[in-house]
Order: structure tokens, then sequence, then C-alpha cells
DNA sequence: GCGACAG
DNA sequence: ATCTTGTCGC
């Protein structure tokens, strides 16, 4: 496990995207999908206090059932900056993903891996942190351009940077946006494609991604007391 | 210089 | 990411 580094301003974190990507690993096929573990990671942030809480689910990729779950808090840190993301959410995301007590398998992250201006997104920089197999599942588009994929659940178009395919475009479910799936680290593309398919068997997105989103959510309104006000019901 | 821009 | 009502569709 490399050690986390968050540099000072905007240029260093740069030289250290650019530094650590050397290390990325893109040639292994990464685990066959529906067999073994797959962990979903999501943050919840709190603007007002700074806070931020970061989920890991554990599922039984077979079953999707959740075998471990586990959070952390944290204070940020480090602002959003498109491209910069990794620094603004990996240090809460390594200590919830440090606190596991069942093996990760395949790790699934919100973001982009090697579809990223300098290579090095999210689910690479978690990757090579780890060491773990790593992908991204985006909910929107970045640096990269891409045509619109078929209508149906398993249809996809690839992400290009030129003419180089950074990622795809893969529709989940017949008539919702598609996802936006690349490679963070020891993974194959079309096998992130198919996890992501079988992860994503009812709803949009991975099973990972809402389980982990909801557990986060949920502790960032325990640590930080009352979030959004209920709509009152009509009892009151 | 301007706009676009994962979460 | 987060705030936030009603509304459209199955």
């Amino acid at each position: 496990m490399t050690t986390l580094r968050i540099p000072a301003d905007e240029a260093g974190a740069r030289a250290l995207q650019d530094t650590l990507r050397t290390r990325v690993v893109l040639d292994e096929p990464g685990p066959p999908p529906g067999t073994g573990t797959v962990t979903g990671v999501d943050v919840a942030y709190d603007d007002e206090r700074d806070v931020v809480v970061a989920a890991a689910v554990v599922l039984d990729a077979a079953t999707l059932e959740v075998v471990a779950e586990a959070t952390a808090t944290g204070q940020v840190t480090f602002p959003y900056i498109p491209g910069l993301l990794a620094f603004r959410e990996i240090p809460t995301v390594l200590a919830a993903l440090e606190s596991l007590s069942a093996d990760p398998g395949l790790v699934v992250c919100d973001g982009y891996g090697q579809a990223h201006p300098r290579r090095f997104g999210l689910a690479s920089h978690l990757g090579v942190l780890t060491g773990l197999p790593v992908i991204g599942v985006a909910k929107n588009p970045f640096t990269f351009s891409y045509e619109q994929p078929g209508p149906h659940r398993g249809d996809r178009s690839p992400l290009l940077d030129g003419d180089e395919v950074v990622g795809q475009a893969l529709r989940t479910q017949d008539g919702t946006k598609p996802v936006y799936v690349s490679v963070g680290h020891r993974t194959g593309l079309d096998n992130a494609c198919a996890h992501t398919l079988l992860l994503a068997r009812g709803f949009r997105q991975p099973e990972t991604t809402r389980r982990a989103d909801a557990l986060c959510r949920r502790a960032l309104r325990e640590a930080t007391g009352r979030g959004p006000a209920r709509a009152p019901g009509p009892g009151a």
C-alpha cells in the first residue's frame, strides 16, 4: 500500500498524478465477473462543516448480498477541481476500505480511471494506492468524445480521446442514460463492462454504488445531526 | 481569453 | 456533491 500524499496546490497535484500513473497496471483482465466479492465506495459531504463521510460496502458478486460494510469520517482537505477529484475523496475512502473485515475483491467507484486528462482518475489512483483491482463507473461524461450508444441494455460505444479508447458509454437499462465505464487498475475494459452490467441488474447504477451511496448519506446524517429537514407528515 | 468540466 | 416540488410513467 503506497503512502497517501495530498499536495499543497494544483500544480503539485498534477505532478503527483503524472508520477503515480506510471504504476497503473493495465495488462491484467481482473477478477471474473460474478465471482468472489465486489466493493462499492462513495462519499457524502457536509459543506457547512467541511465534513466528509466515506462508505465501503462489500457484496457477494453472485448474489449481490452484503458481506461487510464500513464507514469513515474526515475533514475536507482539498477543493473539488475537475481532474483532481481523487485528492478530495481518497483519504476518507482509504480509511473506510482499510477498516473492512472482508476481502474487497474488485472495487467499483464513482468517477473515472483511464478516462481522465492525465489517464489517472480516481479509480486509477485508488488502485495504485491499494493494489486492488478498481474500475470507475461515472454518471456524467467528462474529458472525451463519444457517440450515443444503442437504446438497449448492454449497448455501448467507446469513449475516445483522439483515437484512443479510454472507456465505454454503457447502457445498463433500456431507456435510461448510459453510465461511463473506465478501467482504474488491474482490470480490462471489457471485463469492467461485464462487471458493471451484472451489478446494474435492476437500476441504472451498479448495486455497489447504490449501496455505498445510501450508507455514506445515512452515516453523514448521523454524524452531522440533522440534514435537510424531512417533510412533516399530515399527522404533525 | 472563454467555456467545459468526474464528485 | 448538495438544495429541492411536483410530476410523468410503469
